[in-house]
DNA sequence: CAATATTATATCGACCATCTATACATGTCA
DNA sequence: TGACATGTATAGATGGTCGATATAATATTG
């Protein structure tokens, strides 16, 4: 928490799909998870995850599966698809296009390429 | 054109900040400049600069005065203000904590410096 | 000289991503 | 038992950007 939220915009979708090119997970892992990974500047609230997770799996850049686990509670499981996989490479081009161009506009290293 | 345009929600304030750091400017020339200078990445669009500029100058970020050029058109300058100067550091800080931690989460170099 | 493109500022309605608030259910610990 | 953490989920509000549109002067070109 403190960078400006709407900076996120956009980098929500990629984040998640690099979480899940690991390994499976679960909604509230991937929250503690990206809380935890990029020392607390993000905080995903739930309410921006699940609808964002239940459209990921429409575009089939995502299946889930239920696991029962210590007998009661279900958690939701998380995996990425090829096809997400496909999609998560063409954000991390566009994010680095993005970013260097961010920066050469900011006068810093420019690193500019297209 | 080219990047997502969500990517870019949040960081047109620095942006048109940046730009107006070391000169005066009007308002096309802004979205110029910015075209220019990202390598045509960032193609801003009046709809979304006009409007800012209005609100910028309500926050007093920037101030502007006409200018009438070859005795007829009339343009409007855009002045940042130490107000505005100010902002665009505390915006350039949080673009910085920002894309480390996005970098962090993706694994490539980080250069964490929250 | 008329049509078209470019320069220049401006507003409006729509879209979309995210947030806050809320809801509900289970497990654990004091 | 009551508070807190875990876990998934939806609804409504907010805010930034875009496309469309309007207006008007200058420059270009047929």
């Amino acid at each position: 928490m403190s960078v400006d939220k709407s900076l996120l915009t956009g980098s929500t979708t990629m984040l998640i799909l690099k979480l899940l090119e690991s390994e499976d997970m679960y909604g509230y892992q991937m929250i503690e998870e990206l809380n935890r990974k990029s020392n607390n500047v993000f905080e995903l609230k739930a309410g921006t995850l699940y609808p964002l997770l239940h459209s990921l799996e429409q575009k089939e850049l995502l299946t889930s599966y239920e696991e029962t686990v210590e007998k009661a509670r279900v958690r939701k499981y998380y995996s990425i698809t090829p096809k997400g996989r496909k999609r998560l490479e063409e954000k991390r081009e566009e994010w680095q296009e993005y970013t260097a161009a961010v920066n050469q506009v900011l006068g810093g290293a420019s690193f500019a390429r297209a």
